[in-house]
DNA sequence: TCAAAAGTGTTGCATCTACACCCATGG
DNA sequence: CCATGGGTGTAGATGCAACACTTTTGA
């Protein structure tokens, strides 16, 4: 019987967000990942667990600013462009043997269930500076070709926001947000290239780029490169 | 600090599901509503009060098979067209003043926060028989264009399902999921006239639904209309 | 024979793709 | 002066929008 008809069944659980923190380094495509040190009792030493930055949503808190809270922590940047993707809520995500005994460790209550609302950020690699000791893990890039095997369901989780990332990027444009303020058209290009791992015409891509709005040629052009030097441009965020 | 990394803060909700059930009757597009008397202390007599269908997830249940049930519940309906679209999270969805009343009378839990996740259906009306009492609230059918005023944030989870049909309708051509098995080129037509609220010329229409593949003519024409009857189609399902 | 909706092609315009050469700079 | 990536235009193909008349049926 449905919750707003009926009392229903008690149904605890802990919500947390987890974000997929894209950047670009003009090369590859990355993503943020935490590993951290893994201390149970079955294991003589610690070894290391890798896992997408997250956290339990606090009680008076929306899912917004908690994934904007736990972006902020982990790369102290905001103003970020940040967005919920979609629900995690097998209930057995949390359950896997190979999650069990780290989650023993690291909850207050490894027993309950855990579902995850899951955000994608696009940041600036150049803007990003690792604040030092913010986590008891360290954050590193890994390509996103590239990831290792994470904690829990983080695998998908990633696969999932890559697939909404390259619909984004076609839809709506966001490309800019994972490069540094002031951009060349190549390095635009090249980051298209990348994500949606297909090569584009220069002079196509060129056309297309230029007739939006909100994308602003400077009175500036880069400088000491070893060719022609490109011209800068910057996007206007839209108010 | 990251829940993958900490204990957090006990953070403890509940967790719904809400959906927002979509049918079409050759003429509108609708939505299923619930109303449910509601008897709250303050008030002489029982008034109505409108709500999407929803419940609270269970403890060994996934989201996808909780917007099952619940459809299957009220419209003993399955194998539909069902899609998650959003997370509902707001710390106050749940707190209006109007809804507080209520939500004592309904929940063991009544100052729990709730979050929801929001799923959208898309059912043939003509398969849909009301199963009789399966409700405390009577279901109906609304014009999704006069939907009333309803329970906590539901209106705008209206909304946002409203905006994801339009998108999945173009980019992914479901229409067919609320028509009925057999149904004209007409009557698809006229559907996404409705649902996107604009003219659409017939024979570009045509020519562009007639190049899918799983569109298939049948052998079979419409009959008793009072004009030139229609060639039948059905939609054979993706594998 | 009338009313009502079904069904059918073509043309112009806009958009997309493919493609190759000269330019500016630093070393 | 060489190497490197920056920057530019066009022609042909494709896709989309606009548009009107004939057909089939039941009453």
């Amino acid at each position: 019987m449905p919750g707003t008809t009926t009392t229903g069944q008690a149904s605890i659980m802990d919500v947390s967000v987890d974000c997929v923190i894209f950047g670009f380094d003009e090369q590859k495509l990355k993503v943020l990942i935490i590993d951290q040190k893994q201390m149970v009792k079955s294991m003589p030493v610690a070894h290391l667990q890798s896992a997408l930055p997250g956290d339990l949503v606090r009680q008076e808190e929306s899912f917004d600013h908690a994934a904007q809270r736990v972006l902020k922590e982990l790369t102290n940047l905001s103003g970020i462009y940040l967005k919920q993707f979609h629900a995690f809520g097998d209930p057995y995500r949390v359950r896997m043997k190979k999650d069990q005994e780290w989650l023993n460790a690291l909850r207050e209550n490894p027993e309950r269930r855990v579902v995850t609302i899951g955000y994608y950020s696009l940041v600036n690699m150049v803007d990003y500076k690792p604040k030092a000791s913010s986590f008891a893990g360290k954050a590193r890039w890994v390509d996103v070709y590239e990831i290792p095997s994470m904690a829990f369901d983080h695998n998908q989780i990633v696969d999932k926001a890559l697939d909404m990332l390259r619909h984004e990027l076609i839809a709506d444009n966001i490309g800019f947000e994972l490069l540094p303020e002031k951009f060349t058209l190549s390095q635009l290009q090249h980051l298209y290239e990348i994500v949606l791992d297909k090569k584009m015409d220069k002079r196509n891509f060129r056309k297309n780029v230029l007739k939006m709005e909100n994308l602003q040629p400077l009175d500036e052009k880069q400088k000491g490169v070893l060719h022609k030097p490109a011209q800068l441009y910057q996007y206007q965020r839209k108010k």
